[in-house]
DNA sequence: AGGAAGATCTACT
DNA sequence: GTAGATCTTCCTA
């Protein structure tokens, strides 16, 4: 499957957040795939987004924001990897956050590593997404737009469907555009 | 050393 | 459906 160029990482992350819906995320394991469909995205930018792990400035967790984009940014929040790609024009800081996949292959290891049943529950959330990929800070730096890595975003099948956005969960001190974008009516969006 | 962190699970009303 | 406890790392004092 054809993966996405590093010029779709290198612009606005809202623009980047949205058109990764319908995208799918490839994990390679040791002799096995396992793959899902983006339906759920936030972005985040640097240091004028108060929600952003970038808004202090730049830190030794957070250094991946300022890197060139394309490349993992995890990191762990309440006991729970969070899975970023960095997205941002040459030059700038952000990235986009993974809240929600459609599992595709690899469902039964997915199951494993989860430890639940139920398929809607399986990804349906920004930590329980990592965990049924086992992705952990191992991959942080890895660069999604190259063959060889271990993760990778590739173009999805042709398909409609509907984008809705609202503002992002959680957040204390949000911007006031809206900056989570999911599939509207899917079932593997974690909320909504 | 202490606490916050943009989530999840479980157990209740 | 809502609420509360718990999860693990990094930052600040």
């Amino acid at each position: 499957m054809k993966l996405l160029p590093k010029e779709f990482y290198e612009r606005d992350p809202a623009v980047v957040a949205c058109e990764l819906l319908g995208k799918v995320l490839v994990r390679k394991l040791e002799g096995e795939i396992l793959s899902g469909k983006v339906v759920e995205t936030e972005a985040y930018y640097g240091e004028e987004d108060p929600a952003s792990k970038a808004y202090k400035g730049e830190k030794r967790f957070n250094q991946l924001m300022f890197c060139p984009a394309g490349k993992l940014f995890i990191y762990m929040v309440h006991g729970n990897w969070l899975l970023n790609i960095v997205s941002h024009p040459e030059g700038g800081v952000g990235a986009v956050l993974i809240r929600a996949l459609e599992p595709i292959s690899g469902v039964e290891t997915m199951i494993k590593n989860r430890g639940v049943k139920k398929l809607e529950c399986l990804t349906s959330g920004p930590g329980r997404l990592t965990k049924a990929l086992a992705v952990t800070n191992e991959l942080n730096g890895e660069d999604v737009t190259s063959e060889n890595s271990r993760l990778t975003v590739a173009e999805g099948m042709p398909e409609s469907f509907q984008i809705a956005s609202t503002h992002r969960i959680g957040v204390k001190f949000d911007l006031p555009q809206p900056l989570r974008f999911y599939i509207k009516g899917n079932r593997h969006v974690s909320k909504g």
